[in-house]
DNA sequence: CATTGAGTACTAGTATGCAAGCCGCGCTCG
DNA sequence: CGAGCGCGGCTTGCATACTAGTACTCAATG
């Protein structure tokens, strides 16, 4: 008889939950950006010390969605079209490059599950489909065989999360990413790379397209470039 | 093995300074894959305390460099085809983009330092190959305008590093590295942008192909997958 | 002799204390 | 009245103390 191996490694669960707290109220805007944290505060605000606290926000930096500047203090960053711009080029390398695999090598069970999603995604709110979203480009990442794809993509991300989520409420919006995730998934149902890297690569340069008008509602979370 | 203290200099870079000291430690295998770390040795043996050692391991371990097991100890990861592969997938995607950019945008002077990089590359032994090596695949990076790109491709690439430095003393190996970063450079100098996708993708797809050699000479630094 | 159980010596995670440095308010001096 | 300077309060970085939990040693026991 054969028993699974227990995965360790993750009962550090403060350090997690302070991270997942924050990334969540930042990619959110309840934190909004510019704002200044303060370590002491969090970790009486979250009822820890400052050591986990430290670390989350060591993980955001990475993230490039607070900016640590020592002996002053730690910011949410503003949103910056550069900062979206990059954070888009990663995406499209990094995603493209996958579903090229995935393309070529998906089973019916992943397939199954892109098609389980896609329904879901039909009936599902804006709330919901965020982690839908979320769900197809992990699965689409893992059937390529990379799943770190993904997990960098993801890492590398903070900036879209932010913006796709302060513009989710539009319906029409949600509409048309439903109907590119369909267009990507029947792309690689067919096998045809060329088409699915084309459909998610038009697909990811829809969020940075939202800039304009979320400038125009919250421009107080822009970066203001030097005005000349 | 032992580890020089780390130089005190100023404040706020003792953590920096301890993440280069380990990250050199373990692509040189100078710490041997496998190898048990202790937090506190590492503190002992470096002359700082835990902290910092602890903010340079979180970063270790999210290039794969390290595993890090609570109650239990952190440990240098051995070398796993898996990860080659993913790290070397990663590089790929992100440079064969980036590169596609730098071949339509690059300006004279990122061109120059491409090609006084390719000069010094003649005359460099292996040690000093390693660092132009960085450089050069970094300027590729940052002339494609996303300079993130390498700061990730880097990051992702721990493993891929430490295959290449034990391999670097292959003197034939070295001068097909060299002859390849000229083509890639050729390519780019002449906006073709096919080209030097092809020739970067050839030139990445090296490294994996050193796994073989690698493992008949160090076959305990390699994770074993299950015998029968 | 084999097995089991307590005890010990470690581990990383978390909490807290201390040091160095920047910002701004308010006082002092010109 | 205005400008310069010093002090207090804040920040993060680093060091240390404590907690919870694991693996190993070794003796007691069947």
């Amino acid at each position: 008889m054969t028993l699974r191996l227990i995965d360790r490694g993750r009962p550090a669960i403060t350090r997690h939950q302070v991270y997942v707290t924050l990334r969540e109220a930042i990619t959110t805007a309840h934190l909004v950006p510019g704002r200044r944290l303060s370590e002491n505060e969090l970790a009486r605000q979250l009822g820890v010390s400052r050591t986990p606290i430290r670390e989350a926000l060591a993980l955001l930096r990475e993230e490039r969605l607070v900016a640590i500047v020592p002996q002053l203090g730690t910011f949410v960053t503003r949103v910056s079209p550069a900062a979206v711009a990059d954070a888009a080029f990663v995406r499209e390398a990094l995603e493209c490059s996958a579903v090229r695999l995935a393309a070529e090598r998906i089973d019916a069970a992943a397939l199954g599950e892109l098609q389980a999603n896609l329904a879901a995604q039909e009936q599902a709110d804006a709330a919901a489909f965020d982690g839908l979203d979320d769900d197809l480009h992990r699965t689409l990442c893992e059937a390529g065989g990379h799943p770190i794809a993904w997990s960098l993509a993801h890492r590398a991300n903070g900036h879209l999360d932010r913006i796709r989520r302060l513009s989710l409420p539009d319906p029409e919006y949600l509409r048309e990413m439903v109907d590119e995730h369909h267009d990507v998934v029947a792309a690689v149902a067919r096998r045809d790379a060329d088409a699915a890297e084309r459909a998610l690569r038009h697909h990811l340069r829809m969020v940075p397209s939202l800039l304009g008008a979320l400038r125009e509602r919250h421009p107080d979370y822009f970066e203001q470039e030097e005005a000349a």
